[in-house]
RNA sequence: GCGGCCAUAGCUCAGUUGGUUAGAGCACCUGAUUGUGAUUCAGGGGGUCGCGGGUUCGAGUCCCGUUGGCCGCCCCA
């Protein structure tokens, strides 16, 4: 038992792990590149006051913080969001437009671990800046709908939920509340899915008993489920930010619906997203058995590039953590299994022979193919053995008669047969075999 | 930050009302086997029973604390 224990919520990545990772960060690098969207990084640690400009005292408690040896107040990354927005801004004006930008990064919370969550995981960030219509937005939701369904996952198994805090706040504007009364029912309008009716507590004490006509009508609101249920609702008010606020809607659902997508998505009035940044269109992915934490969320920031220091600058972006993300694929069997096998595995006699093999297997490994041999003299027997077991296409054999000979055995592992080929032309019979195959 | 359950070999787990030197399977290593394949047989390494304290003649077993894990709550950028 090592003395040493990894830090809580902290991961260890054995080569099978490993393994499993990279194939997810490769098929998201994939489809992000696919949908021309550039990839970039930046720094795990970052000044703290970068997180404490947008956010409270509950958020600063979940950071890895602490003083450097120059006496700054620093950070680990918690998230993208700051960061790219710092970086965009810095060069807004350089920068073609739209901006279209992803990264895979890690990033760290002090939280209670739990089914999904660490203290350290990673995600797939994606962001497009300076498009402030909802044609970022169908960009992005097709973006993060096919970073699922490349690993094989079907509407069976996910589904987009899409909800809008603008329309919320101008329906709300509408029925005569002021602004602080908006936040507090949108509020309880984020907790109302899980605590039903409690969930306006809270605005109760505060501004004291929703009228029962106004509440009647957010309660109906929030169970919109489509577009055109949105629209009957909303006709009646009129109102040019409403009617202005619907094309957008139109807009976007249409756009998703051409691009093939509508089977993914479901309008639901009830996401409402804590995050305080969050402007415009929001969107959460969830699996459908409804078993594990979202998949992914994101929305529009039209705000933040300018509240950290930037220009002004729409922008829409979202997120997929890789730990709900790789459960998933685990739960419905689509993480493959990931067999480390070389190619070539040389059985070698003895040390005389060693030699020579230890040409050709540098030979073969600069041509890039994975060659391995054992370390030790072993009996025949044994290194057959381990060439099989080793999952290698091919065994070369290296004994005496075959030195003396001027020759190499080679044995396809496959079919159990055997040739022999003149040293010299051993290269070129092995890519011969690889490209064949 | 709060609550429930849990902790014995690399993994999965046994371990009697508290009783000799803590076990099995799998995995790993060696040999049988000095030129041909996942078998078989024999052997081997690997544990401060998470850690610390207490009760006891005696603790893997009972009690307290602590650390870590799983699950839920809060939160979830």
């Amino acid at each position: 038992m090592a003395s040493f224990q990894t830090l809580p919520g902290f991961r260890e990545f054995y080569p099978e792990d490993l393994a499993r990772r990279n194939h997810v960060f490769r098929l998201w690098r994939q489809t992000a590149t696919a949908f021309g969207f550039a990839e970039y990084d930046a720094p795990v640690l970052e000044p703290l006051d970068l997180y404490k400009a947008k956010s409270g005292d509950e958020i600063e408690a979940q950071l890895f913080s602490f003083t450097d040896k120059g006496g700054r107040e620093v950070a680990l990354r918690p998230e993208m969001t700051p960061t790219v927005c710092r970086l965009v801004g810095a060069k807004a004006n350089a920068l073609k437009r739209p901006i279209k930008w992803f990264s895979i990064a890690e990033f760290y919370r002090y939280e209670r671990m739990q089914k999904g969550r660490g203290r350290c995981f990673n995600q797939f960030n994606a962001d497009i800046f300076g498009e402030a219509g909802p044609e970022a937005e169908i960009e992005l939701i097709a973006l993060l709908v096919q970073c699922l369904t490349t690993f094989g996952l079907t509407e069976q198994d996910f589904y987009v939920r899409l909800s809008d805090r603008n329309l919320w706040f101008y329906y709300l504007e509408a029925l005569g509340l002021d602004e602080p009364r908006i936040r507090g029912v949108l509020g309880a309008v984020d907790r109302y899915e899980k605590y039903g009716d409690e969930a306006f507590k809270g605005y109760t004490e505060q501004f004291g008993p929703l009228d029962a006509g106004i509440k009647a009508k957010v309660l109906a609101f929030l169970q919109i489920k489509s577009l055109a249920a949105l629209e009957a609702t909303l006709a009646a008010l009129g109102g040019d930010k409403l009617t202005g606020r619907l094309a957008d809607w139109r807009k976007l659902l249409g756009g998703l619906e051409a691009m093939g997508l509508a089977r993914f998505i479901e309008v639901d009035l009830g996401v409402v997203r804590g995050l305080a940044y969050y402007t415009g269109f929001v969107f959460e992915a969830f699996d459908r058995k409804g078993e594990l934490r979202a998949l992914a969320g994101g929305g529009r920031y039209d705000d933040l590039v300018q509240k950290l220091g930037g220009p002004a600058l729409p922008a829409v972006g979202f997120a997929i953590g890789d730990m709900t993300f790789s459960l998933l694929l685990e739960q419905r069997g689509l993480m493959p299994t990931f067999v480390s096998a070389p190619d070539v595995y040389c059985v070698i006699g003895g040390e005389a022979e060693r030699r020579a093999a230890f040409a050709d297997i540098q030979t073969l490994r600069a041509m890039g193919y994975r060659v391995d041999y054992p370390m030790k003299d072993v009996p025949f027997g044994k290194q057959f053995k381990a060439a099989a077991e080793s999952g290698a296409k091919l065994a070369l054999i290296y004994g005496a008669d075959e030195i003396a000979n001027s020759v190499v055995k080679i044995r396809d592992l496959a079919t159990r047969s055997e040739r022999e080929v003149p040293a010299a032309q051993l290269a070129e019979t092995v890519r011969d075999f690889f490209s064949a195959s």
